[in-house]
DNA sequence: TAACTTGGGGTTATCGGTAACATTATTTAA
DNA sequence: TTAAATAATGTTACCGATAACCCCAAGTTA
């Protein structure tokens, strides 16, 4: 590889002068300028980041771990993170924790290594409090995204799940629906234990009773078995009426489900969730969802990094707390009834 | 930040003797390995992977550049791809170039200047040839993904679009359909001039003239403007029965035209189109795509891209190619007629 | 005219690692 | 018993860039 040496040489300067010149610091003649520049262009020179950024203590990097890069919410909230980064001048590297403590905690040692000026982090839960306070300890500023780390604070990006789960559950109840389940992620993870929290609350609102059948807590993330979805369908009795996903992949998979046994939505079992489904959703309005502003969770998020970053010494700064609002898509997916 | 001179100074060693312990190279008392690593446990030492690549000469990442990130054939590309670099032993970044030759060549700046050992770059159309050139000139070992570009050998992974486009039709025209349209992504890319020959030899095979009027070359990505479809399908006459639609996109693009103008699908046009619309096309099982195999595209490529990497000094090994099968996955959006 | 700026550079040290080459005990083989 | 091998560690140079400091000639100023 070409380095500020070959160009030195060929162009009879110092490397201090062919720094110069890159980085438009200090005084130089046009001539030599001039010089400097065609050689570059003739060597084809590419700056060296890794050299550039060990003497400078920075990277110019912003990272974003996401926890599965196959649903819309992520990557949409990647592309409003790509454009924030881009505008401030940060290039942003992506990473994919696959819902996996295992493999955030890679990711956590990788940025690390690498020196990221910055991190967005949607953690995968409660459980990532350890990589949280790791990052903390290097003096990484980062920003969580869609999820809170109890014992952790820090700046986050939020959307207002209790008020979105409310909002799903009363517009199921004015549809005459009076028997809805609910099922939800980890309870391991704030943004599901705040859904339950609005589902409960709208509940007892309208005066139905809570039972805990009608939940079931389970993962988030796509899975290849179906069977504990099945069995917790089978242990309701009587069925309900309607279900709330707690995000878009679990929607999806109750929806296969229920398919697979025979169950027509909506008109036997209405379904409601969180986070639309992309693009494609458009192909066919049929899901009523509390539909995130994910491209605003990654622009937002970014800004307040970069803030972050460029006011790293003063201390003291209280964290700041994005809540997005949650607004309802109303489709087909819900009947109505009695 | 904690530097191999900390942890050597207070565990009373020298930094090669750190380095040693890290790299788990040389030869090393049980001893001092575990005075070393008890140090380095106590300081929270990290390594600095910049430092180690710039003295190495080499970074271990590799660079996943795809052209839509809110598509689901790219992000699962990128979990292909992801996988098989985690298996051998690379760290995986990802880049989005959203169909911009300028934002690619932003990227492969970037590339270039993070000196990456190897890159997989799904290219915006055949004005990345620069782009792979420079790539190329540097000795940066890369592979293509989904797209070749005329004027530059390399290895590709490619699925197999004149053959696909075929099946579209064929299956079409065994429905009955003979006034077939195309909406197609730019002529300037690879896999969109193979799935329009398919189409035209399809076409031909089936003794249905071609009609230039029927075909409409646009932009892959999506577009918020929806009038260019629109002026498209007024022209067309007498309208086409069914459509067949380059990618994933596009074809939903058309489908909400369509409903806009009160047009039903499939009822009273057919849809049918390439790359299928991720998990959440079960919802309901309604477009019938030509489904490609994408993960094996990010996993095969990645595999190629280390093979090469590994055996860089051994010149003149031939290209190789990959083109992976379509099949077709008929679902509800083709009517069958007269 | 001596003293001071200023423009246009060059030198040296450093960032955090690692390869290559010492160095010093301790064994081992002859 | 002594040279040769080996184990365990240290020294030095270097990867590619930049900050901090130094240098010198030409122009200004008092």
């Amino acid at each position: 590889m070409v380095t500020i040496y070959d160009i030195a040489a060929k162009a009879g300067v110092s490397a201090m002068t062919v720094s110069r010149v890159i980085n438009n610091t200090g005084k130089i003649s046009d001539k030599t300028r001039n010089k400097v520049r065609r050689v570059m262009e003739e060597l084809n020179y590419v700056p060296n980041h890794m050299a550039r950024s060990l003497v400078l203590q920075q990277s110019n990097v912003l990272f974003l771990l996401i926890t599965d890069i196959t649903n819309p919410f992520y990557t949409t909230v990647a592309r409003g993170a790509e454009d924030a980064a881009r505008k401030h001048g940060y290039r942003l590297l992506f990473g994919n924790s696959d819902e996996s403590v295992e493999k955030e905690k890679d990711y956590i040692d990788t940025i690390l290594a690498t020196r990221a000026d910055g991190v967005l982090v949607a953690p995968t839960g409660d459980l990532s409090l350890p990589h949280l306070e790791t990052l903390r300890r290097h003096r990484v500023p980062f920003v969580l995204l869609d999820r809170e780390v109890p014992g952790m604070d820090s700046d986050v990006v939020l959307g207002d799940s209790k008020e979105g789960a409310r909002k799903l559950v009363d517009h199921l109840t004015s549809c005459g629906h009076r028997r809805i389940a609910l099922i939800n992620g980890s309870p391991l993870i704030s943004s599901a234990r705040l859904r339950l929290e609005g589902y409960r609350e709208a509940l007892k609102l309208n005066d139905i009773p809570f039972d805990q059948n009608y939940v079931l807590e389970t993962a988030f993330e796509p899975r290849s078995d179906l069977s504990e979805i099945e069995s917790w369908l089978d242990r309701m009795s009587p069925p309900p009426t309607a279900i709330v996903a707690g995000n878009n992949v679990l929607a999806v998979e109750v929806i296969r489900t229920l398919h697979a046994r025979g169950f027509r939505v909506p008109e036997q079992v209405s379904v409601v969730c969180f986070d639309d489904l992309g693009p494609y959703s458009e192909i066919d309005p049929f899901l009523t969802v509390i539909a995130q502003q994910a491209y605003q969770f990654g622009y937002l998020g970014t800004q307040m990094l970069v803030d972050r970053i460029q006011e790293r010494d003063v201390t003291g700064l209280p964290w700041k707390k994005i809540v997005l609002p949650a607004d309802m898509i109303v489709r087909r997916s819900v009947s109505t009834i009695k």
